[in-house]
RNA sequence: GCGAUUGUAGCUCAGUUGGUUAGAGCGCCGGUUUGUGGUACCGGAGGUCGCGGGUUCAAACCCCGUCAAUCGCCCCA
């Protein structure tokens, strides 16, 4: 008998369960929650597009579009790209679905991207992301509350401390050209010098020598002509003008003067949450200012700014999402299982988490229910048995009685009466 | 695309210089005890040793190839 062969995952694909499920989901409700604080409307968004989109805005010679994207041809011969990224995809509805009459526009969303990378520590080739928008706004301040909000949402997830914000500019088109042909110049004449690697990034992308990690690039890059001596005065002001915004509001941030973005739509304020501790994926949270972006897609000139997170990086960094409590109920008896379902819909409809035990004598029902991690299990007897009609056990450590007593008359509410007006209740911290 | 490391039960892993029938814990299934306090007890099922080839009297172990995973390079969130 021939047997059959189990169809393995894709590559570079998750399947997400268990304590790091919850991290995931800790961190998209939490981006949900601060984003409605600064009122970001929630858009959703297709997860494929034509791929014209991402290689018109991305840049024909960036990674990502000359060797990441999934792009396939559908039935009536058209190109088309699973999204690598959100803003592109964002770009092109903000001219299409006539969201310009909202500008300027704040937006947020979450999902799905998908690159063809190796897949490694924080990085998948499908991946999800958080990403928030503005666009239709050429003001510093759009800046400053964009970054506001990435900031308190590392805080809300509690993961502020071992991250830190790089902050720098990119000038304006005129101010990163003249800086980009200073810095062409400059590592020519050192060509010998550097790196293979950046020796390939002069041609293609010399602004990327810059954060290289190879030691023989570093001293090149320490006397290499920095942005600021390139700066418009306008560039200029724009820059002071975020720096200010952001120290008003409280942000912490490290000026980096080395710091570039991949790719080619970026102009002004550039920024990257990193830490250290996440291997060789050390940013977190990422973007800035893309002027030029919305134009490359035959839309008029748009000033935009914004960034996307790696949900996966995030999630890595929270530690311990605290299940939530849940009390479990267990019938002694076969005769008693209607009453356990009577008492843990009851408990449901008063907004405790319950679950009913189900499988196996009473015993095995409680041990099931103790390593899954109940809070208390309520043990329902007959009505009239010597030890009573019901019993919870407390199985939390480090509960106070305190807390213990609010959970059971918790309980006693939601039974409003029917099973009795009170119960035996035992737990580790309770003398008995 | 390149490099390093690793693939043994559902999971985490042992497995000697190559040598009988490949083990443990957890989980799973069955049962016993127990009317409840953090690991009770007994029994059972479950493995093409990633896959393919080679060396050998003999391969989980050595060699080659291949696939996958992990980490790193590149790049990025």
């Amino acid at each position: 008998m021939a047997s059959i062969k189990t169809p393995q995952a894709i590559r570079g694909t998750q399947d997400i369960f268990g304590a790091e499920a919850e991290a995931f989901a800790f961190v998209v409700e939490t981006f949900e929650r601060v984003r409605k604080l600064y009122r970001f409307r929630r858009i959703e968004m297709p997860v494929f597009e034509k791929t014209e989109v991402f290689s018109r805005s991305l840049g024909e010679t960036t990674d990502v579009v000359s060797k990441e994207m999934y792009s396939f041809e559908d039935r009536g011969g058209e190109s088309l790209t699973l999204r690598p990224e959100f803003t592109a995809g964002i770009a092109r509805a903000y001219l299409t679905s006539g969201w310009q009459q909202y500008a300027p526009l704040k937006v947020a969303t979450h999902g799905p991207l998908f690159r063809y990378e190796r897949p490694q520590k924080g990085r998948y080739r499908q991946f999800h992301q958080l990403d928030a928008e503005i666009i239709g706004a050429a003001e510093p301040q759009a800046d400053v509350e964009l970054l506001a909000m990435a900031d308190q949402l590392l805080k809300e997830l509690g993961i502020a401390e071992g991250v830190t914000l790089n902050l720098n500019t990119l000038g304006d088109a005129p101010s990163r050209e003249s800086w980009r042909m200073a810095l062409i110049e400059h590592f020519r004449e050192a060509r010998d010098a550097l790196s293979e690697d950046s020796r390939e990034r002069l041609e293609k992308n010399p602004l990327r020598i810059l954060d290289s990690k190879d030691p023989r690039d570093q001293a090149l890059v320490h006397t290499a002509p920095r942005i600021d001596d390139f700066l418009s005065g306008e560039a200029e002001r724009y820059f002071l003008a975020v720096c200010d915004g952001l120290d008003a509001a409280g942000v912490a941030w490290h000026r980096n003067a080395t710091l570039v973005r991949g790719l080619d739509y970026y102009r002004h304020t550039a920024f990257e949450f990193v830490t250290d501790r996440l291997g060789a994926q050390g940013t977190v949270l990422g973007g800035g200012r893309y002027d030029g972006l919305i134009e490359t897609l035959g839309g008029p000139h748009t000033p935009a700014v914004g960034w996307a997170a790696g949900v996966e990086r995030l999630a890595m960094l929270v530690e311990g999402v605290s299940a939530d409590d849940f009390i479990a109920v267990v019938p002694d008896q076969p005769e008693q299982e209607c009453d356990a379902g009577r008492i843990v819909q009851l408990l449901r409809t008063a907004g405790l988490t319950a679950i009913l035990a189900f499988r196996g004598n009473a015993k095995k029902r409680v041990d099931a229910a103790r390593r899954e991690g109940a809070t208390a299990v309520l043990i329902v007897r007959s009505d009239g048995h010597s030890l009573g009609r019901l019993h919870m056990s407390h199985y939390a450590s480090g509960r106070s009685n305190r807390e213990q007593d609010d959970l059971d008359s918790k309980v006693l509410s939601a039974l409003d009466g029917e099973f009795g007006s009170k119960f035996s209740s035992s737990g580790w911290n309770r003398p008995s």
